[in-house]
DNA sequence: TCTGGGGTCCTAGGACCC
DNA sequence: TCTGGGGTCCTAGGACCC
């Protein structure tokens, strides 16, 4: 028999990392904005109920948040990801093969065991009175038919949060009820072609022509195809793989009209994306900086800039990534009328990278500027706060910094953050 | 008028995920 | 007035090579 894999996802993730400290917010609409307090990003079941969509534009909502006193929070990363952190490490005492594979999913070497429902049950326990989150948890010998299991056991409260599908009699009743849409991997498009050709449940997709998967949606829907039917195509990766590019891009709070604003923002993306480099241990052969008006408002003049260039030598170096980028923002600037836009998204991408160790070294490499100035920027950032020290081209007042009215505490990873009890 | 065949590598864009 | 951010994989087509 194929090795039974398991998925665990909390519930609401973000909002239920929010009630942790906020208990009188259960049973209470909640809802998480995305960055810059656009749109909502996770809704409590209270607030789904009352029609809030996810990905709906606050201002589009604020009527219905106001009416029914809908609790709203700015999103809270730093929160969200130590919660992330502790959640796998209750996993790792219940499985001995951990997959990471989202802020709020899992992957879990299931097999071997005598009882799964009984242990996914005891997991969950576990998980809601160490952590606090409730997570559901399905089993398949595929990860696609996992996260149908798991997809099953979110809507229907008859399963407790554990659904087992191991036994192909479970499945063959219940993917059926399955709409093609709900599956991992079935998005929009490939939605529409599949209803169009009469294929509209799960059942369906996995009693499809495997040749008939492949001319609609590449082998990426035979494969799909496949995992239905029970045979692994989706490897189990429990190391987690080389990354290949990384990115920082962000909205403006309000619309960057001149190339300093706007070479700040930037200043400030590449400052980001290059700690992030240091804190993986790599470096980056390619950097990409881009900029565009705002493109939901089509009656005012557009524009998009994009430049790359290499990093030679590659680097993770602040001050090279930051002078890259500077380049790539000036060949991007429009080359008249500039003063007509406003620029209200801005990002930094760095591609092709490679562990510091692997980085191919250059004629001059003895002349590069030593990483200890790195580590001691870190350092200093990471012990007295972020940005404490930062680049002047960053700028001071900041105007395109992003909102976040509604941020909570980082109650678990700012100790200044914590209510005094007196 | 006639003008090979087969391979690799790279990139842009599409689709999808959370 | 106000609409997120960060990833992955696949394919087609062009450039280039012998």
């Amino acid at each position: 028999m194929t090795r039974p894999i398991a998925i665990s996802d909390s519930a609401n993730f973000y909002v239920s990392a929010e009630r942790i400290f906020a208990p009188t917010l259960r049973g209470v609409p909640v809802i998480v904005l995305s960055n810059n307090d656009g749109c909502a990003i996770a809704r409590s079941d209270e607030a789904k109920a009352l029609g809030i969509k996810m990905g709906e534009p606050l201002h589009l909502i604020r009527d219905k948040v106001e009416a029914h006193g809908i609790h709203v929070f700015s999103s809270n990363y730093a929160l969200y990801g130590d919660i992330s952190r502790r959640v796998v490490e209750v996993y790792e005492d219940f499985s001995p093969s951990v997959e990471i594979y989202s802020i709020d999913e899992c992957f879990l070497d299931f097999g071997g065991l005598r009882d799964r429902e009984a242990h996914a049950r005891a997991l969950r326990k576990e998980v809601l009175r160490r952590i606090g989150v409730p997570v559901r948890v399905g089993i398949a010998p595929t990860k696609t038919l996992a996260k149908c299991a798991n997809e099953i056991a979110k809507k229907n409260p008859i399963f407790a949060g554990v659904l087992d599908m191991m036994d192909i009699r479970i499945s063959d009743w219940l993917l059926p009820l399955v709409p093609v849409a709900d599956i991992w991997g079935v998005g929009r498009k490939t939605e529409a072609k599949l209803t169009a050709i009469g294929i509209t449940t799960a059942a369906d997709l996995r009693d499809m022509p495997l040749r008939q998967a492949r001319a609609i949606g590449t082998v990426v829907l035979e494969r799909i195809v496949l995992e239905l039917q029970g045979e692994p195509c989706i490897a189990f990766e429990e190391v987690e793989p080389q990354r290949k590019g990384m990115a920082v891009t962000r909205s403006a709070g309000t619309p960057m009209a001149d190339f300093d604003t706007l070479f700040q923002a930037v200043t400030a993306h590449a400052t980001r994306a290059a700690e992030k480099l240091r804190q993986h241990g790599l470096v980056a052969g390619t950097i990409t900086v881009f900029f565009h008006t705002n493109r939901h408002r089509p009656d005012r003049p557009q524009y998009a800039g994009s430049r790359s260039t290499r990093l030679a030598p590659m680097s993770s170096d602040t001050i090279d990534l930051v002078a890259a980028a500077k380049r790539c923002a000036k060949a991007a600037w429009p080359k008249f009328g500039a003063s007509s836009y406003g620029f209200t998204k801005a990002g930094v991408l760095l591609d092709d990278l490679l562990p510091y160790e692997a980085r191919p070294l250059t004629l001059f490499d003895t002349l590069e500027r030593p990483t200890a100035l790195m580590a001691a920027l870190d350092e200093v950032n990471t012990r007295f706060g972020k940005n404490t020290i930062v680049l002047v081209s960053e700028g001071i007042r900041r105007p395109w910094q992003l909102r976040a009215d509604h941020r909570s505490p980082r109650y678990t990873t700012r100790l200044s953050d914590l209510p005094v009890v007196r």
